[in-house]
DNA sequence: GATGAATGAGAGTTCATTCAT
DNA sequence: AATGAATGAACTCTCATTCAT
C-alpha cells in the first residue's frame, strides 16, 4: 500500500474511499460481463443496467469502455507477473518452482476467474492494438519465467531431455489456464485438488 | 470433403458446380476472417471486400452471416466426430485409441486451422444459442468418446487409477486444441512432431 | 462598468460584493471561450475547468449556460446602444456623428473584443430564439441610429446622393465590426490608427 | 471535364452519373443547412430528414459528417481561387483587376450563397484543424492575390499612398463577403447593382 | 451474380443539468 | 461554494440486411 499523502489534492482522481469502492465495484461488474459474453458483445448499456445506473453515467468514472478493459487487464497482468516473480525469487529448485507456478495459477483462477477468462478470451485480439501493447509485453515476460524454470530443470536433469521447453511450456500453459472455462469456484472440486491432479499427471504421466 | 447429404435441399441455393465452388471459396474466406479477428469483429463488409464483391452480394449465396458460421461449424464438427468415431471403430486398445485421437487432432489442426480456431474461440458463446444447439450436442458426443477410452484404460490398468478421467480429459483437450493458437502449418515443427512431443509428455510425464 | 439596474432582482442570486466579483470573473472566462471556439462548441465543463471548479458548480452562479450567454450579450448590447445614443445626443453634424460612431466602434472592439466577437458570430443564429429577441431588437435600434445619420448627411449634401444609405450602412457595419477577427488589442496597430485608416478610405475613397 | 476512361473500374467510387447526381444533391442540402444553422448545430439526422432518407444512409455516400463539410469547402475554395487567378491572368491594370475581383465576389455570393456563408461562419474555427489546413492555405493564397493588386495600384499611383494595403484588404474583404448575410439572391437588388454601389463607395468615397 | 441505395436497430459517447452532501 | 455521482436526451456512426435494377 502506497501512501498518497504527498500527492496534491488537485492531481488525485476520484480516489476517496467511497469512489474507490465505486470504481472497483463497476470494474468488477464489467469484468464479469466481459468474461461471460465477451468484450465486444458486452455493451456499456449492459454494464450500466447491471450497475443500476445509466450507461452515460459510466463516463463519469471511466473515459471509455476500452479504458475499463484496460484497467482490468493492467491490474490483473501486473499482479500475476508479480506473483510469479515472487515464487521464482524464493530460490528453490526447478521442480519446486514449477509446482509453485502451477499451484499459483490454479489459485488465481479460483480467486479471479473473470480476469483470467477475459485474458484468455481477448488477449490474442488485443495484442495487435497499440494501446494494449503491454499485454503482449507482460505475456512475454511471464512466458520467460516459465521457460527459464523449464530449461533450468532440463539442464540439471530434473526434467526430461527429449522435451522441448518451448513446446512443453505451451502445453502446460494451455491446459492450466484453459481450466478457467470449466473450473467452478463453488464446485466440490477445489482448486487445490485440481492442482494435485494436474501435477500428478504432468510429473508422472498418464500411464500406470 | 464432407458429404452434404444431410443438409436439407431447401436450404441450398444454386447447386450448380460453379456456385458450389464459389460457396466454398466464400466460406473459406469467411472462416479465415472469423478465426483471425473473431466472428463478431468480422463484418460482412470485411468478407465482401476480401472476396472482391459488395457485402450485399453475399446474400445471394447465404441467408445470413450466422448461416455462414453455421455451415462452417456444422461441417467441421461433423467431420471431426466422424473421424474420431472411425478411430474408435478400429477396435484397438485404449492406449492406441487415445494415441490415435491425439494424432488425429493435431492433424486436424494442421489441415483446418481456421475451423479449429473458430470452434475454440466461439463455441462457448455459441452454446447458449438455440440455433447452435448442435455445437454443444456434438461436443458432448466427442467428449464421451474421449471419456470412454480414458475410463476403459483406467479400468484395464493401462492408465493410472488416481487420475479422474473427467479432469484428465479436460487437461488433454485444452492442451491439444489450444495449440491451434501457436502452431504454424508452415513452420519447421510439423504436426507429427508436435504430436510426438505431446504424447511423450502425456504418457511418460515431465520428470526424467 | 455597466449598471445592472435593469436586471430584475429575482434573477440575481447572492449579491454580496464577493459573489458579484466571482460572477464577473466567470462571465469573463465564459465570454472569452464563447468568442474563441463558439458558444455551441464551448462546454460548461470547459468553462468550469478554466475557472478551476467543476462544471456543476457553475450552476450556483448561473441558471444555465444560456443564461451566461444572455447576461454577456445583454450587458454588451445595452452599453453599445447607450454609447451610440450618447454620440448622437451631442448634436453635431452628420459627418462628425458618423465619425464618432466609427471611432467608438473601433474603441469597443479594442476594449471588449470577446463580447464583440460573440455578437458577430452568434447573433444571426440567436435572432430566431424568443429568449434572445432583444438581440434583434437592439440591433435594429442601433441600425436606425446609423441609418438616420447617413440619411441626414445625404439630405444635407454632405454624403453622396447616389449611394443608398441602407446598402452603405451594411458595408460600413460589416467592415468595421469584421475587424474584430483580425484586430489585435496588443498589436502595434492601435485602434485609433485603424479608425484613421478606415475613415480615410471611407470618406475619401481608395483612388488617389 | 476529365475523361475517366483510364481509371480502373474498381478504383472508381460512386461516379456513375446517377450517384454523382445524388452526391451533389445531398451536398447541396447539407451546405444549405450548414450555412443556415451552423455546422455543429446541424445534425446528420437533420440532413437525412431533409433528403428523405435515414441518417445512417448518408454514410453510404460519405465517410462522415466532416467529410461532407470538407467536400463542400474544398470544392468552393478551389473554384474561388481559380476564378480569382483567371481574373489576374487577364493582365489588366490594378484598378480593373480589383474591380474584377469585387464583381466576381458579389457574383459568387449570388450563385453559391450557402458555400460562401459556410466559409464565412466556420473557417475561423476550422483553420486550426489539421484536416482543414487547406482552408487556411487557400485563404492565404487568395489574400495574396488581393494584396498584390492593391500594392501594385499603390505603387503605380492609382491607389492612395496613405492607405496600408493590408488594412485596406481586410476592410474590403469583410464588407464584400459580409454581404452574404444580408444579400438576397431573389431580391430586387441584384448582385450587379450591389457591386456598383460598393465600387462607387470604395473608389470615390462617401463624401459628396 | 452482382450492384448500390436504403433501412432500422443499436452501438459508444457527449453534455447540460440536478442534487444530496 | 463547491463536490461528485447521476440523469436523460441527443449525437455521430456502424452494420446486418433488403431489394430494385
Amino acid at each position: 500500500m502506497v501512501s498518497m499523502e504527498s500527492v496534491p489534492r488537485s492531481k488525485r482522481r476520484a480516489t476517496s474511499q467511497k469512489s474507490l469502492g465505486r470504481r472497483s465495484e463497476l470494474l468488477g461488474i464489467a469484468a464479469e460481463m466481459f468474461a461471460d459474453r465477451g468484450y465486444t458483445q458486452t455493451t456499456v448499456r449492459d454494464i450500466g443496467d447491471a450497475a443500476g445506473i445509466l450507461s452515460g453515467s459510466l463516463y463519469h468514472h471511466f473515459d471509455s469502455k476500452e479504458a475499463m478493459l484496460d484497467e482490468i487487464l493492467r491490474d490483473f497482468m501486473g499482479s500475476l507477473h508479480a506473483a510469479f516473480a515472487e515464487i521464482v525469487a524464493e530460490g528453490e529448485g526447478p521442480r519446486q518452482v514449477l509446482e509453485g507456478l502451477i499451484r499459483s495459477s490454479f489459485a488465481t483462477i479460483h480467486e479471479r476467474p473473470h480476469a483470467v477468462a477475459l485474458y484468455q478470451n481477448e488477449s490474442s485480439l488485443l495484442a495487435h492494438l497499440p494501446d494494449f501493447s503491454y499485454v503482449a509485453q507482460t505475456s512475454n515476460d511471464i512466458a520467460q519465467i516459465w521457460l527459464d524454470v523449464l530449461e533450468a530443470g532440463r539442464k540439471e536433469g530434473t526434467f526430461r531431455q527429449d522435451l522441448e521447453p518451448g513446446v512443453a511450456y505451451r502445453f502446460i500453459r494451455d491446459s492450466v489456464w484453459g481450466s478457467v472455462r470449466w473450473y467452478s469456484p463453488d464446485g466440490k472440486l477445489g482448486h487445490e485438488k485440481v492442482a494435485e491432479q494436474y501435477l500428478a499427471m504432468l510429473f508422472g504421466g498418464l500411464l500406470a
